[in-house]
DNA sequence: ATGTTATTTGCAAGAGACTTGCAATAGAGC
DNA sequence: GCTCTATTGCAAGTCTCTTGCAAATAACAT
């Protein structure tokens, strides 16, 4: 089960198990879509969690700095967004401009790339971002 | 002479061509770095040249606007950068994470997945970022 | 169960990027 | 130079995210 492997990987660091972050990780488990601080804070007021959203951003870092939680930075939103890895596979996403929908894209085509990158540049390549807008077909 | 096709894209649309629009499209034009408007403010600092931030924060969004300068929005940088377009090629960009230097690269291999995008999700593909961090040859 | 202790939480306040309101300034055309 | 409107600078505001600190609570030992 998801929240004794968390459990261990937190003990592991010194760390705890607490409501709050049950909560975060419960919502962030049943949700597809990558959610901001402010998201997670108001679906957590509205189910009736008392949290406040100093803690969501202490949570949302914690989970991160664990490895369980991949933090985006989408094109000019202006916020992160976090979302479960969970054994879930590297990808991207595409959003739309209109109605903010997020849509994963199981794909990541950039392995050749970031080899040529390589070479060209003597970079060291570590991470990368790649994330698309457009229109989603509702709204076209 | 690029001031005085500015300058008509400028009328154009109302505007006009100030002291200060200059400093800032000079500024970029020597700089082959993209540029905070922190420091865009601070450099115009150092040439004595007076401007506040605000102003610079209002020409780059005016500079965007007519298409005469990019925003980019590198991974977890939490502020905005911005480079002159003038003729220049779409192009993505690697920061180096220790001393922060930004080294343009001039490919972009987004056009089949673009397509194969619009095909898998039925979205209409707007815009993408694509930036990458690593170490660069000096800091490795 | 109860107590001990270090982690976590909530609140208040602060930091940093960026925006807005408004009176004063200054381009552009006559 | 004059007029008109865009632009600027200053102050203040917004928004996201962080930090300090006392109070609450999870984990563990007894």
């Amino acid at each position: 089960m998801l929240e004794s492997t968390i459990r261990k990987g937190l003990r592991a660091t010194g760390r705890r198990m607490t409501r709050t972050r049950k909560a975060v990780l419960a919502l962030l488990e049943r949700t597809h879509q990558p959610l901001s601080a402010s998201e997670i804070f108001a679906q957590l007021q509205e189910d009736h969690v008392a949290i406040d959203l100093v803690t969501v951003y202490r949570t949302v870092n914690v989970l991160r700095e664990l490895g369980l939680v991949v933090q985006l930075d989408l094109f000019q939103e202006g916020q992160s967004r976090y979302e479960l890895k969970e054994g879930r596979k590297h990808h991207h996403h595409i959003r739309c401009q209109i109605c903010g929908r997020i849509v994963d894209l199981l794909l990541c085509p950039l392995k050749k790339i970031t080899k040529l990158i390589e070479e060209r540049t003597q970079f060291v390549v570590g991470d990368h971002t790649l994330e698309f807008t457009g229109f989603c077909p509702q709204c076209q």
